[in-house]
RNA sequence: CGGGGUGUAGCGCAGCCUGGUAGCGCGCAUCGUUCGGGACGAUGAGGUCCCGGGUUCAAAUCCCGGCACCCCGACCA
């Protein structure tokens, strides 16, 4: 295509509400524009980017035998209702009425539709095993969009739903669906980890999330590069670190009263009793299903609240200041497991890490090791036979030293903390790194979550009636971008994969009205076209710096640059990743650029 | 939802504190000189100063109310 048929709105500046790296230069390079919040325009170098990841996904879900389907994305209120829905998700669905008083919702995610169509088409087990997906919009009125196209309102979502008899045939389907994503990202150019997620405390059944690690990124995983362990941190396990020092043993009885005037915060306290957070218990009171909780962890490790929530199996929050009152009779800062008001109505659940004799993740947990002292150091063992605490002591300016778990205060334990960089992996001991990014893709089993109340059953072999188990996979072409924007740029512009690059070839003619130079680059570009490359022939009556600039933004793999040696029939290849640029004759410059594209990531 | 910030030409911003003819850079248009890494000169077009109300002789500027957008946190199938 040449430039001057092109839209390619291009901006010396960055735009002032952009924070992302992938927001600036994709506004920069005239990629995208914004329409209001968390809602974007694709220009034509962007939709050509979000094609040519869509074709990728395409291939791959053909591939695996997915069949392509369109679907509403304006849905009857009723659909989201029958699977509960409806009610249990709050502000984050559009929700709308028809001319009749209908109530109308905008789809968020297609569960509710393909299930209803598979409740009306799928009746034997000879239909199935089925998988069916769309490239659709999704619509979700998030709190607060970010990120240009990261965090939005309405994106393109490739989302696939399998239809299976049985768990069996869920997992195949799923497997089919981890090595079409497993090529899609590698097609794509992307890192990406694909790691254990959370499937919602109303699923229970496995999930992952593929992760695109970037600063831009929302979420956080915990990796073992020795054995592969690779969790969201949101459900992540992990082997507490044990505290630098060893906590002094009183051997008293029981706790001891110490006066902490305006000590609130665990820096406080540790500092003003010359004793290291660890040794510290973190009470965290929560509300969860209306009733407060309490929330211990150690004072270095933080609590994952998806992790308490999970436990509890209901939606939890922060206590407001006068709950905690409330429940503890103490102000926030001085609360602690011990001495609490009216007997032991106040359930606490405390972690793993403060478990009497332990200092570990899980035990018990699937794939869970025992923790050896010896895998993790004579400091483990000095602290596990140590176990004296320091907590607030739900009085005023007040904490208890001495506190002992198990014999000052009873507790359920499970695993609340998150994992930190540095932290034992589950799996195998070693230490686990924290990284953040992008999740681009996820995968759930989903059982008969849906299946059941919306009614799609099939007949099995015996005649009997059986709810279809399902797994939903959805993927976010607008964040493969985005993030592949994040992962491979410089401070001149955009480098995008070769596979999903706006083009293949930047070819720049320095002088738009040299004849010798239009007649080289009409050559070039008909080669190159010829043997199926997408080219850019940018014949703009610009100055050169400028063509280069948009060239280095827009971020195309390979750059033929037609300037004053035309005249020798001598033509530039150059990769946009940098490094040698080659002078070549017009007749060889399809296999260079080939060489050179080859060479590109 | 809590906290913070910003709305002035297409874009990036100054002006607001201390009220008095609305500015700068980029971009855009025309002409000329230029032409291998975002040129230079000349001329020019382009503004409901977010919206509504108030104070005042006079409001971009002060006061009240609203809206939009951004950032931090909470939330996030």
């Amino acid at each position: 295509m040449r430039a001057t048929a092109l839209f390619m709105p291009t901006v010396k500046e960055d735009p002032a509400d952009a924070e992302a790296v992938s927001h600036k230069l994709m506004v920069r390079g005239g990629f995208v524009r914004q329409f209001a919040s968390g809602i974007y325009i694709m220009l034509p170098l962007g939709w050509r980017v979000m094609q040519r990841v869509c074709r990728i996904i395409r291939e791959e879900m053909d591939g695996i035998g997915a069949l392509e389907v369109s679907m509403p994305t304006l849905h009857p209120a009723d659909v989201w209702q029958a699977s509960g829905r409806y009610d249990a998700i709050g502000q984050e669905m559009f929700r709308l009425q028809d001319r009749s008083g209908r109530d109308m919702v905008l789809a968020m995610t297609h569960e509710e539709v393909f299930t209803w169509l598979a409740s009306r088409e799928l009746r034997s087990y000879r239909d199935l095993p089925q998988i069916w997906y769309q490239l659709q919009l999704k619509f979700r009125d998030e709190p607060r969009p970010k990120g240009g196209v990261l965090r939005v309102r309405e994106f393109l979502m490739k989302d696939s739903y399998s239809f299976d008899l049985d768990e069996a045939g869920l997992d195949r389907s799923y497997e089919k669906h981890i090595g079409a994503y497993d090529r899609i990202f590698e097609r794509c150019g992307l890192d990406v980890y694909r790691v254990e997620s959370d499937s919602g405390f109303m699923g229970g059944a496995q999930a992952h999330e593929y992760i695109s690690p970037s600063p831009a990124g929302e979420d956080r995983i915990a990796l073992c590069e020795a054995c592969g362990y690779a969790a969201n941190v949101e459900l992540a396990r992990s082997v507490a670190r044990p505290p630098e020092e060893a906590v002094p043993v009183s051997g008293q009885a029981e706790p001891r009263e110490v006066a902490t005037p305006e000590r609130r915060t665990i820096e406080e306290v540790s500092a003003f009793l010359h004793i290291s957070p660890a040794s510290i218990m973190k009470a965290l009171v929560y509300v969860a299903g209306g009733r407060p909780v309490m929330a211990l962890v150690r004072g270095d490790h933080s609590l994952h609240e998806s992790k308490l929530a999970r436990y509890l199996k209901a939606e939890v929050r922060p206590a407001l200041p006068e709950e905690v009152v409330a429940a503890t009779g103490a102000e926030v800062g001085f609360v602690g497991p011990v001495g609490l008001p009216g007997g032991n109505s106040l359930r606490i659940i405390a972690d793993e890490s403060l478990r009497p004799g332990g200092s570990s993740g899980t035990p018990g947990a699937p794939g869970f090791p025992s923790v050896t002292p010896g895998t993790h150091g004579a400091a483990g063992a000095a602290f596990a036979g140590a176990h004296e605490y320091v907590a607030g002591a739900n009085k005023p300016h007040t904490h208890l030293v001495g506190v002992v778990v198990g014999r000052d205060f009873q507790a359920e334990f499970t695993d609340l903390r998150e994992a930190q960089q540095g932290d034992g992996c589950p799996e195998c001991g070693r230490p686990l790194t924290i990284k953040q990014g992008i999740e681009v893709a996820n995968i759930f089993k989903l059982g008969t979550k849906y299946s059941k109340p919306l009614g799609a059953t099939v007949l099995d072999e015996a005649g009997q009636e059986r709810p279809i188990v399902m797994g939903s996979y959805g993927i976010g072409p607008a964040r493969i971008a985005a993030a592949a924007v994040e992962q491979q740029h410089d401070e001149r512009g955009i480098i995008w994969p070769k596979a999903i690059a706006p083009f293949d070839v930047y070819l720049v003619q320095i002088q738009a009205k040299d004849p010798v130079q239009s007649a080289i680059a009409g050559t070039v570009y008909d080669a190159l076209s010829a043997q199926g490359w997408e080219v850019l022939w940018d014949e703009r009556d610009e100055r050169p710096g400028s063509k280069f600039a948009d060239a280095d933004l827009v971020g195309c793999p390979v750059r033929v640059t037609v300037g004053k040696k035309a005249a020798d029939g001598l033509v530039e290849v150059q990769s946009r990743r940098g490094g040698r640029r080659e002078e070549v004759a017009v007749d060889d410059c399809a296999p260079t650029v080939r060489g050179v594209w080859e060479a590109a990531r």
